[in-house]
This record gives structure tokens, C-alpha cells and sequence, in this order.
DNA sequence: ATGCTTTCTTAACCTAGTTCAAGGCTTTTG
DNA sequence: CAAAAGCCTTGAACTAGGTTAAGAAAGCAT
């Protein structure tokens, strides 16, 4: 692993009007409606970045100032360990949200590192608007609540799962659960989420290929 | 294990007014603050109960309304596996909440069983009233969200350490972060929360006696 | 008191998952 | 387009942690 590309620098896109800031307002519509107005001002507080494949927009030991929004492609956050050995904690594909919340939160230098695995299309709200936005428009406290209530589901559910189920059955959750993940990420990530090497999960995956499914 | 200890019925308190009101005024001062009338509001949504170690607040495949606040004693959440095994997800102690957080934010059975692990006093709070208080009182909204946000640190946090960790190296982070924990809970709970058998702790702190350490 | 259950430990053996080393295939880069 | 780097797999040797079984000590209920 090089650790001069995992800190490369982000590119960021030359400035130009998003094509698709409906979706993100699909994504708030969701859980929470939006005058006209209410939705100009959120939208002015957005930041379009276009990132290639392995551009990082977050490294460990900073401090995380952004909501990432992703418009189109894949990024996953993980963390260095001291043998330098990448622990992948979570991906984030389209329609969703990542940040390094324990950092976002609390302001502190987290551990996250967040890049991304194919060339992507992502908006920034930054920590300063989004406490902004509390103010002035108190529902989206209502809104962030519930992002966080999801991760907070998510990591709770995968907590179990390591605690209770074999590799295999790990592996076999997440291909249900993550279908396009598994198509668009490398295995060697996939096994570093399961918290396995790549090889085992070579060899899981030909077992299972064994029994035909 | 026993199952129908597991599931006991839990014994309500007599009515009675609770002296420590206050632990909960204070919990909550930490992050918002109240008027006196908001807190006579807050609080006369509360219901006081007495446990008794091993009763049950909340059993796997209920739907859990109740947002529990420790003010004595301690509580463990865990799931039950197909195999019977038990798996403790958390720990909760005095001035600590406690909820599964699936099922109170989705209203859906959860997973989890709450158990008090010594006599325990507590105050609960009803989803319905918790819902109530982000009307009457919007500042709530926050407050629970820094209670979720709290819990999705910790998660991940613990996350990070199963994937990263060996089994000796989790114990001795636990041993740190949660002295207190190691006073009152049973061993092979601790084995459970970290994610090894309590045999295996056994040697773990053998081990680690020899090192002096 | 006296059984009965729970908690913790020890020890011998067992296995899921790791490590190391190597080879083939594909993608990136100069 | 060649070289290098990254990705996936295979196999053999190894180890962290699990299983089974048993016993000692402590708490509880009759």
C-alpha cells in the first residue's frame, strides 16, 4: 500500500452549475419538506467536486468539516492501523451520505480516511452551514437527526453481525444487503469491511462456489 | 442459560416520587437547558421503576418504547443467537441511557433484550412522550440527537477496535475506558461484549498477570 | 445447614482464519 | 508498448481463539 497516493491531493472540478441537485433533494425529501426558498438556501451552501478514482477528501488525523453527498460513484472510509493494515468501516455509493461522524460531531481530529473507488460526483455541505441550517431552517435538525439514527442502525446491526455470524455468513449477509456494492468494489476491500484477509475470502468465495451457491 | 429467567416479567415499583430527579436534570443541562416549567414537563412524563437484578425491561422482538435513563445500578443489552449464545451489545450505568435504538427509531421488534445486571433504579420515557417533547419543547430534538450521536461514536469506535484489535488488546482498552464496568459486571459478560468466550478471557488475564501487567 | 445454580478457572485438543510465498491477469503509467 | 503496480487466487505452515469437560469457590433458595 503507498501512502503517498492514499494522501494525494483532491482535484477539485473546475466551478460549473450541478447537473443534479434534484437528487440530493430527492434525498431530503424523504424525511422532510422544503419551500422553494428553503431549498435555494440549502442548495447555495452546496460544493460540487468532481474526484477521480483514489482521490482522497478526507485523511486521518484531520478534523472532518464536511457532509459528502454522492451524486454518482463510490467512496469508502477506513482507517491505518499501526502496521499500516486499512480497515474499511464503511462505503458510501449514490444517494448516500459519508462523513467521519465521530469527527464531524465532536470537531476533534478523527480516524477516518475517505476516498474514493471510481471516479465520482460528490456535494459538500460543510459543518459551519449545516449548524447554519439549524438555525434557520430547525427542520433539518430533524433531518441530520435522522441520518444519524440510520448510521447509528447500520453500525449497530454490523456490530452484531461480527459478533455472531462466521465469515462466511458475513459474506453471504452483505452480498443480499450489498449487491452493487459487490460489483463495484474491489474484493480486497470487501474482505478488509467482513474484517477478513482477501485471501480467505478467496477461498470462502470458492467454497461457496463448490456448493453451487 | 435459562430462558424463562431471561424472560421474567418485570416487577413495577410501588408509586412513588423519585429522590433523584435531579441526576436526570443534570444529565440533560449537560447539553440543552431548561426552564422550570420545561422541566416539570420533561419530568412529569417520567415513570419510575425498581429493578431487581436479571429483570427484563425489554425482550428480543418487542417493539421497544421506552428510552431508559440509569440513576442507579446497571443495565447490559445483548442479542440471543439461534445457537442460544448470548452476544452483549452494551453496557449502561448510572447517569447512562439505554434503548434499542433499531426499534425505537423504526418501531419495528428489535433484537435486543435489556436486563438489569444488579437491583437498578431507573426512569423511562415513552416514544409517544418523546415525540410530544419535540413539539412542545424543539430543543429536545437536539438533545436526542447528541444522545444518538453519542451512541453512533461509541459504536463505531468499537468497530474500528473488533476489526483492528486483538482479543487481549480489546480487554486492555475496555480496562480503560470502562473501569467501572469491570467492577460490577460478570466476567463472562465482558467476554461477550468483546466478542471472545469467557474462557478464553480467563487465559487472556492469566496471561496478563504473568506480564505483571 | 445444604443442596443448586452461577461464576471463574485450567487444561487438552480442535478449527476458523492468518501469514507467507508465489503465479497469472489486468490496469496504470512513463 | 513495455514495465510496474495492483488485483485475485492457490497452497502449505501456523496461531489466535473456540470447544469440551471438569473442578473450586461463592451466592441463593429451601
Amino acid at each position: 500500500m503507498n501512502v503517498d497516493q492514499i494522501y494525494r491531493v483532491v482535484k477539485l472540478s473546475p466551478e460549473r452549475p450541478m447537473k443534479n441537485l434534484e437528487l440530493i433533494l430527492q434525498n431530503i425529501a424523504k424525511h422532510i419538506s422544503l419551500t422553494e426558498e428553503e431549498k435555494r438556501l440549502f442548495t447555495g451552501m452546496l460544493e460540487a467536486r468532481h474526484l477521480k478514482k483514489k482521490d482522497v477528501i478526507l485523511k486521518q488525523g484531520e478534523v472532518c468539516k464536511y457532509s459528502t453527498f454522492i451524486v454518482d460513484g463510490a467512496l469508502k472510509g477506513f482507517t491505518v492501523g499501526k502496521d499500516g493494515s486499512e480497515h474499511v468501516i464503511n462505503f458510501a455509493l449514490k444517494d448516500w451520505w459519508i462523513a467521519d461522524m465521530y469527527s464531524l460531531i465532536s470537531q476533534q481530529p478523527g480516524m477516518l480516511t475517505i476516498e474514493a473507488i471510481a471516479d465520482s460526483e460528490v456535494l459538500l455541505l460543510s459543518k459551519q452551514d449545516q449548524l447554519l441550517l439549524y438555525e434557520k431552517v430547525p427542520k433539518f435538525e430533524r433531518f441530520f437527526r435522522i441520518l444519524v439514527e440510520n448510521s447509528l442502525v447500520a453500525s449497530q446491526q454490523r456490530l452484531i453481525n461480527n459478533l455472531s455470524l462466521t465469515a462466511e455468513e458475513r459474506y453471504r449477509f452483505f452480498m443480499k444487503k450489498y449487491p452493487f456494492i459487490l460489483e463495484c468494489a474491489p474484493l480486497h476491500s470487501i474482505a478488509s469491511y467482513l474484517g477478513i484477509t482477501p485471501e480467505f475470502l478467496s477461498k470462502i468465495r470458492r467454497r461457496m462456489a463448490g456448493k453451487l451457491k
